[in-house]
DNA sequence: CATCGTTGCCCAATCGATTGGGTAACTGTG
DNA sequence: CACAGTTACCCAATCGATTGGGCAACGATG
């Protein structure tokens, strides 16, 4: 109930009454578009509203004009977790673009529960934002359909879902170039850590991968297609349930960094040496992956690109503009976890 | 300046209308404390307008209360960047906290620069939040203590400076606990790589681990302190630094786990094994610590909790209360990356 | 029966902006 | 000089809530 408050904040009004002008006068010259400043006053009387408001230090009061504009530049932002390193840098895209473009964003964390996901969004909603971003759709698209049918305009980043608008990495053919890649290195016997069975990420970049190996003659039985959490953990899980089998693979993808990590650390820990004995590639060329001990092949995606598209997608259907969902090429990256010639001295020594 | 809009929103007015009272009933009912909803309405008025609320699922707009009312129950919360695991997850202590209180939050990057910092809080003032959290305090405090003088309520979080409010982990004394450790499996050519030479956390950790080296009669020189940025390719610079001096330490202490990351790597490219031919520690416990393939020893630090304590210490600001900072006990945990013993087979034949 | 307190509402001002619709003064044209 | 068009403003309604004050009706009290 008490302050802490600073100084009260100028309002039009004091900065309309000391320039000695209508308050409708200073908010076209102050907050309108310059067309609209310059038939609101002259050159003289807008340079001095200027000036004062200047003096003032007059910040426009922004739910004062949501409320009268119904607009907040307020958008929504829904992911899974930002500690998850890849939503975290498509938020940063996002933020980067919205603060281009003046717009603010809340981000929430719905952990990938639908029920988490609906509550967030209600809370996004109740804040009157303009529009939403999600980076937690499920591929079956029941929550995002519902929110589709209530109209609300909305666009989808990393993972796509129906035909709803979205900006994402083309995941499918990221699979198809690990898969060839492992294809020139001669593995044949090979396994997939396929991450959430409900993220397109996971879903595309499995297909890719396994059609290229079936054009190539090779089938993967569904032993060696494994679900996952995106994480360090989830990998090493899906790791050691693949290490049980009967046959060893000799080449793993799993479609995430982190959950490649894992996979290190489970090799490591059964005596295999990563890059050697068993050759591993992740996805999204992490910070991290270049540096490890064994460092990591892996897939680059534009995360940081794929953030600031969405809120251009966003901001073009708020326009009202027809939009179509965008899917950007990602690339390879070889290094020593599936290159032998590439590690180390002391690892190759091992 | 198109409209992708939902329906409108049912307004209080249309409620208390279908309900037959005025708007100033219905507002006390609905989103007064439920002393005045008691004695603004009967029981059964009361619960006809609940009923015409919930069928037309009336949401209170929050930019005609904050206009109102001059709270807008809207925190800022400036970090370096999202995209540091260790800030991502004070976020979700942070996010947590005040979604429980019904607050929102606005989380922006400044990149630990100054110019950012700054336009960062402008940003989050204009949007007229009731209070700010900074967890990329630096230790001059120079921007910090004009937002003082502002009289602007804020608090800080993971890192101190001058004696404004915060929440940090004890990093003086997790430093202590890795020198401790060091000291016990009889280290005595020690370095530490120290982080960004502004932030508190880095200082505090260096100066614990020092002064308990100093306790036990050995001296840091000041080539064997190195200053880095907290991620895997500043640990590696360091690394490297580190390498190429005269005589090699047999211990490092990297006051973040992703600095302690790229040590690993570094080891690995120089021959060098981690946990046998040289120890490492990191700081924070983050999740990949311990899947890494040789798992790192660490210092754990409460960095959700220290999220949800830093909402707890702004709230109380702005009832306000008086508040004194906090300090949380971090733990050592002991990993392989620095007990050969714990090392596993493949990597104990190295 | 006059008085006093409650109970249960309603009135109306207010927060700070936006915006359609005036209108007075001035300029240029025939 | 009459008239149209432009320039440079101002007026006032409006967005959706909050909140101090007022007041009628009713029961209790002396």
């Amino acid at each position: 109930m008490g302050q802490g408050e600073g100084q009260r904040h100028a309002t039009l009004r004091t900065v309309a009454q000391l320039a000695g002008v209508d308050v409708s006068t200073a908010s076209r010259v102050l907050n309108g578009t310059s067309e609209d400043a310059r038939r609101a006053a002259s050159r003289e009387k807008a340079d001095e509203i200027r000036r004062v408001a200047e003096e003032l230090n007059y910040r426009s009061n922004p739910h004062a004009a949501s409320l009268r504009t119904r607009r907040t530049k307020l958008i929504g932002v829904i992911v899974p977790r930002l500690s998850d390193l890849v939503l975290a840098t498509i938020y940063e895209g996002i933020e980067d673009a919205a603060t281009r473009l003046g717009l603010s964003t809340f981000v929430m964390n719905s952990h990938d529960e639908p029920r988490e996901q609906k509550a967030r969004t209600e809370v996004a909603l109740s804040r009157r934002v303009d529009g939403l971003i999600f980076g937690d759709a499920h591929i079956d698209g029941r929550f995002i359909d519902e929110i589709a049918e209530r109209r609300i305009p909305f666009a989808l980043v990393n993972r796509r879902a129906g035909n709803h608008p979205s900006v994402t990495c083309d995941d499918y053919l990221g699979g198809r170039l690990v898969a060839e890649h492992f294809l020139e290195l001669g593995h044949e016997r090979v396994a997939v850590i396929a991450g959430e069975p409900y993220a397109s990420t996971g879903i595309d970049r499995t297909a890719g991968f396994r059609d290229r190996y079936r054009e190539a003659g090779i089938r993967l039985p569904s032993s060696r297609i494994v679900h996952s959490h995106f994480d360090a953990a989830g990998g090493r899980q899906a790791a050691e349930q693949l290490l049980r089998g009967r046959t060893r693979p000799t080449a793993v993808f799993a479609v995430n960094d982190f959950a490649a990590i894992g996979v290190l650390g489970t090799l490591r820990d059964h005596g295999l040496r990563p890059g050697k004995d068993v050759a591993v590639a992740g996805f999204n060329d992490t910070p991290l992956a270049r540096e490890l001990p064994v460092p990591l092949t892996t897939v680059r995606s534009p995360m940081h690109e794929m953030g600031g598209l969405a809120v251009d997608l966003l901001v073009r259907l708020l326009d009202g503009e027809q939009v179509k969902s965008e899917r950007l090429a990602p690339d390879l990256v070889v290094r020593a976890s599936t290159d032998p010639a590439r590690l180390s001295p002391v690892a190759t020594d091992l």
